[in-house]
DNA sequence: CGCCCCATGTAAGACGTTACATGATTGA
DNA sequence: TCAATCATGTAACGTCTTACATGGGGCG
């Protein structure tokens, strides 16, 4: 009955890459541009909070002398686990409509977390939605795009353009992985 | 002192064009792909109180026999002024990293609501502000990217690509209102 | 008559934002 | 010693999600 923030997968997969601090992971979102997560300390520490009372990660405190006293948290089993599950859940089309940057992340932590099967999966699986939404994106601009104004068409543009650049990127990280689209052996 | 949320702002845009009923505001986010916004009538509804309480749309009964009730709502005078104080606001580096959905939004209705100039403006501001945030993120790619993952790599990668990919979509905008760059005369 | 769609809402709960609060330690 | 930074939290508030509830109207 685990239900997990974006926030808190985040989490979890910094630190299964390296234990940390609710600091330091603070300090890694708002350095890096992780985007869309907060940096803030309301969100992150209540986050880490409701991670170890799930089981997910296990903190520590640690003030040895001269020493600010800060708690280091680490994932457990349960919480490696969990970070694996929602990884390798099946990707659909509302996942690329909605929830794009989870999927990024997902991907982000794919070849740590499982391994890099389970990143060429992910890229497969994002390059057929991607494929088979398109064109319904197509139709749209045209339907309505007659009766839009022009900053209200370039707007929607703007969208379409964004998931064909994704697409092109996905089929280079599939080539990155050595898989290589079937039909362009040329 | 009033505070609207992204989808409030969205709804205010929504009936700028065309006075509508709370269902029919969900049918326009459920069936286009305005993404990131919420076609649930928890959030829909009692957004659509919130505005009418600070007087930014005043909403109609509609009930004449033979006809379902609902309630026809039609932006203010005032509600025109915040949208268009919202659309015209300058743009900086956070609304690029954090917002860039509001900001299309309000690309999206500054034709309408503003007008041809308002668009160009924030087209200009836009591409000014990516044109100067990319160096960062190739920065960062090189910097970082040293101690990622393959998978993390890419994932950052394609961040940076949105990114490129947007600076065109801005170009190509401008040129659409007649704006071409300075220095490509040739 | 029963079912589905229209159309509107409410209630509980989770989450993030913003702001504030607290102390310890480093460096000028 | 005084300010800045490290490091951790809490409280109030607003909003979205999810689920439920309600009723009229069209249609077979």
């Amino acid at each position: 009955m685990s239900k997990i923030s974006s926030l808190g997968y985040a989490l979890l997969g910094l630190l299964m890459a390296q234990p940390a601090s609710g600091y330091e992971l603070r300090k890694i979102f708002s350095a890096t541009a992780i985007k869309s997560y907060s940096d803030s300390p309301g969100a992150i520490y209540p986050a880490l909070q409701r991670l170890q009372q799930q089981g997910l990660i296990r903190g520590k405190i640690e003030s040895g002398s001269g020493m600010r006293r800060r708690q280091v948290f680490r994932v457990t089993a349960l919480g490696a686990a969990e970070l694996r599950k929602w990884i390798a859940r099946p990707l659909n089309r509302a996942d690329v409509i909605r929830g794009l940057d989870d999927v990024m992340l997902r991907f982000a932590f794919s070849e740590q977390a499982v391994g890099p099967k389970a990143s060429v999966r992910l890229l497969q699986r994002l390059e057929s939605e991607l494929e088979s939404y398109l064109p319904d994106l197509y139709q749209q601009l045209q339907t309505g795009g007659a009766t839009m104004s022009t900053s209200g068409r370039l707007a929607l543009e703007s969208g379409v353009r964004g998931y064909e650049c994704l697409l092109q990127w996905t089929m280079d990280a599939l080539k990155t992985y050595g898989h290589r689209k079937k039909g362009v052996t040329s």
